[in-house]
DNA sequence: ATCGGTGCAAACCATTTGCACGTTA
DNA sequence: TAACGTGCAAATGGTTTGCACCGAT
């Protein structure tokens, strides 16, 4: 997805679009895997010293709502991850050592979850599947 | 699962048996679904009206630990739920509206994601898989 | 000129922790 | 009686919200 885009999107829906939401959503199309709101503001820090966590949050919520961008939930009290959610349909690895999360293009849904759920009687709206525990650099490095 | 057998698992690690404990042991096994701390909380006030959250909390977390329960976790900041893992390994339908949790005896990992994660040199120590939508009875009704 | 967006500070909620006392083994 | 477990209160960490000001349209 394009920078451009994203944009658009924001500007059909009567959302005005300032030098913070570009930044974020350039922070966001830029990381290498799905980011934290913490991470986030790291980064963006560099070009927006005052910029601040619950502009970060407001606006991975907005783009959340909006459909742009995925939740990737870990555990209850732990962090989300936020990543674009245009990128064909998929999941993660996440590591226990160093907290990174790689893709996966693997989808348990695919392969007999849904026919599982709908037995129930069940409305699917979304589901979740995260493996964890560690990637090549930390096995065996604990 | 009996109530003894737990029992018989704190002993034999060197943890003492408390009525607090029997009794968070019991709410557990009689739960129709993975309950909360908030609602064990609730019906152990009838027995214990003194038992605090946190004996609830301290508890879940070394049962947890000791591996007797399976915490699932469901948004970040959410409360998360607590069932006893020696049931045939599972996963579950979450209900977004009222918040129902039913077991499903359909595993994404079995399918191949094991092998999908272990091809990035992963290796797998758990994983989650929750499927998220409207339980019959909630169906509509929004 | 509006009205939405931002930063700040404070609020929230689930969960955890420090401490002094009570209870189990 | 020696740990360990408990209740209480306070701390924590992620996330959200109220408010007054500022900036995009």
């Amino acid at each position: 997805m394009k920078s451009e885009q994203v944009v658009h999107r924001f500007k059909e829906k009567g959302y005005k679009i300032t030098p913070q939401r570009r930044a974020i959503i350039n922070a966001l199309l830029l990381a290498k895997q799905p980011a934290t709101a913490g991470e986030l503001l790291q980064e963006l820090r560099d070009l927006f010293p005052d910029i601040s966590l619950d502009t970060v949050y407001r606006n991975l919520k907005l783009l959340t709502d909006l459909g742009l961008l995925n939740q990737i939930n870990v555990k209850s009290g732990e962090t989300s991850r936020f990543e674009f959610s245009d990128c064909p349909h998929h999941h993660h690895l996440v590591c226990m050592q160093c907290g990174a999360s790689r893709c996966l293009d693997y989808c348990a849904m695919e392969k007999g979850g849904l026919a599982a759920a709908e037995e129930h009687g069940f409305e699917v709206v979304g589901h979740v599947f995260e493996i964890y525990g560690y990637c090549p650099g930390c096995r065996g490095a604990n």
